[in-house]
DNA sequence: CTATGTAAACAAC
DNA sequence: GTTGTTTACATAG
């Protein structure tokens, strides 16, 4: 076996870790996080009051007063939390595009605890002034469903706090619309808007401006005022350095983090790698430029945008999406199996670039997938010219490809994917989009799911013509079924399984099974 | 079982 | 050769 892992296994100080002692486990990267509302979003485990949920996120993007935060984050779970920026320190470097700078200035010192999150809540192009944030929108007509009855809270706070959903766009880098009076559908339109945003692998955004941060090693201060080249966000102390044993992914997050825009060119995330690591300490092999390469492909808090600058012909650029800069990076694994592609749909019409080649892994992988196909449903499969593709669709994608499974929602906790029968009763499902779950709250119990298998993805055919298994290799024998995925096996099945999302299903059927 | 890292195949560039 | 996608597998917890 071609698989001498230990090489490079650091030994003592992986465990040792070099931030705060503390090995990254399952649900965090690092050390334990401040109670505070910037990250918890609301992790909908099954620890988690959807309560506390809403109230976290509620806050998160309305940021009244402090005393209210306060209330709210004793209702949250920290365990709810997940990966943060940095652990969940504060992140308060400048980035270079000033916008954490405006936003800072307009809340005192002592609220910086609290309000630096708003940093992290900044998308990397807004343009969100110091208005935003202060008034907890009186113009959030917004109604968002049969919260009060399931969270007993005074309804004064509910309606000081819209519903997440609502308050969620603003941060859509695109968002256009008006989403202040809809009804149902307002939530289709925002499945539309999710499956914008998250649909996309490749962002179609204007960076113009990009240059890299490392074509020389002086240029990367973060600030005009030459600041040390060195991590602008200095955590003066123990974080002064960066934790090196840190996953991959949360330093690619990192890096981001530090670039304007949050955006990078692979090759700049080498460098920051090679500067700020010891990842890339070895460097005969590159195996750790692949492990980069591994995770920014397979992590749905990176996106890639396909507006190459002119410094980066080759390849796209790399982008913390929104999410992620709200929330921190997410396990990787989660990525993973559970969505062969992490945006969570396939498209048939693969993108002609890079990102359709190779699709499917190599030879073994190939093998592994015709074994899997000769082992199990013969009939269902067939041999597809188009191999799964991370890309968008080039034709707009009925509603049956809203994709509960964006990555980036759920909880954090390890049953992410979150279902719940139960949620079929509503009109939005239970999938694990965060929208639907913070915003309807009817579905507390979401959290409760099975965590569903692996491969139990979502993947709805395209065209009704279509077979239900083309170029689905994971629904796979190698990979564990639940009990009740092995019920019928059928596609309705694993479509339940996995989103579940009565929604997206019975559009689905009604778009195509009709 | 999950999270992570690594190797590697492969295609497109 | 680089970049991006994907699968497989090892290992630790």
């Amino acid at each position: 076996m071609p698989h001498p892992q230990s090489p490079h296994r650091p030994s003592s100080a992986d465990l040792t870790g070099g931030f705060c002692g503390v090995h990254p486990s399952k649900d965090t990267f690092g050390a334990p996080m401040p109670l505070h509302p910037q990250v918890p979003l609301p992790s909908p485990s099954p620890h988690t009051s959807m309560v506390a949920s809403n109230m976290a996120t509620s806050f998160d993007n309305h940021k009244t007063s402090k005393e209210e935060l306060t209330g709210f984050m004793n209702l949250t779970d920290p365990n709810a939390m997940q990966w943060s920026a940095y652990n969940g320190q504060p992140f308060n470097h400048m980035s270079q595009d000033g916008n954490s700078c405006q936003y800072s200035l307009q809340y005192s010192p002592e609220s910086t605890e609290i309000y630096s999150y708003g940093q992290n809540l900044l998308p990397y192009n807004n343009n969100y002034n110091l208005t935003y944030s202060a008034v907890p929108s009186s113009s959030c007509p917004r109604t968002y469903t049969n919260a009060p009855d399931l969270t007993g809270l005074p309804t004064t706070i509910q309606e000081s706090y819209p519903p997440a959903a609502y308050q969620i766009e603003p941060q859509r880098p695109h968002e256009t619309m008006d989403l202040s009076d809809q009804g149902i559908n307002g939530h289709l339109m925002e499945l539309r808007e999710d499956y914008d945003y998250y649909s996309s692998t490749i962002k179609h955004e204007e960076h113009s401006d990009y240059s890299s941060p490392y074509d020389s090693d002086v240029t990367r201060s973060s600030t005009p005022s030459g600041d040390p080249p060195m991590p602008p966000h200095n955590f003066k102390g123990e974080e002064a350095a960066i934790d090196k044993e840190q996953p991959y992914a949360q330093l690619i997050y990192r890096a981001l983090m530090e670039a304007p825009s949050r955006t990078m060119i692979l090759r700049d995330i080498y460098d920051w790698f090679q500067k700020n690591t010891d990842k890339a300490a070895d460097k005969e092999t590159k195996g750790w430029q692949n492990s980069i390469r591994h995770n920014l492909s397979m992590n749905g808090a990176f996106e890639k945008v396909d507006h190459p600058s002119e410094e980066a012909k080759k390849g796209f650029m790399w982008r913390l999406t929104d999410e992620a800069i709200r929330e921190g990076v997410k396990s990787t694994t989660r990525y993973r199996s559970k969505l062969p592609n992490k945006r969570g749909h396939r498209s048939h019409h693969p993108q002609p670039q890079r990102q359709a080649s190779g699709a499917k892994g190599g030879q073994a992988a190939r093998r592994a997938a015709r074994m899997r196909r000769s082992t199990r449903r013969e009939d269902a499969y067939r041999s597809d010219p188009y191999p799964m593709s991370r890309s968008v669709p080039d034709i707009p994608m009925p509603l049956s490809a809203y994709s509960p499974h964006s990555p980036y929602f759920g909880s954090g906790s390890d049953t992410d994917l979150d279902y719940v029968p139960e949620d079929f009763g509503n009109p939005l499902g239970g999938s694990n989009m965060e929208l639907f779950n913070r915003s309807y709250t009817g579905t507390p119990l979401s959290q409760q799911s099975t965590a569903v298998g692996d491969s139990a993805y979502i993947e709805l055919p395209m065209n009704p013509a279509d077979p239900l298994f083309t170029n689905s290799p994971s629904p796979s024998a190698d990979e564990p079924r639940t009990p009740e995925e092995q019920g019928q096996g059928g596609w309705g099945d694993e479509v339940a399984l996995a989103g579940g999302s009565q929604f997206v299903f019975d559009v689905a059927y009604g778009e195509y099974a009709v």
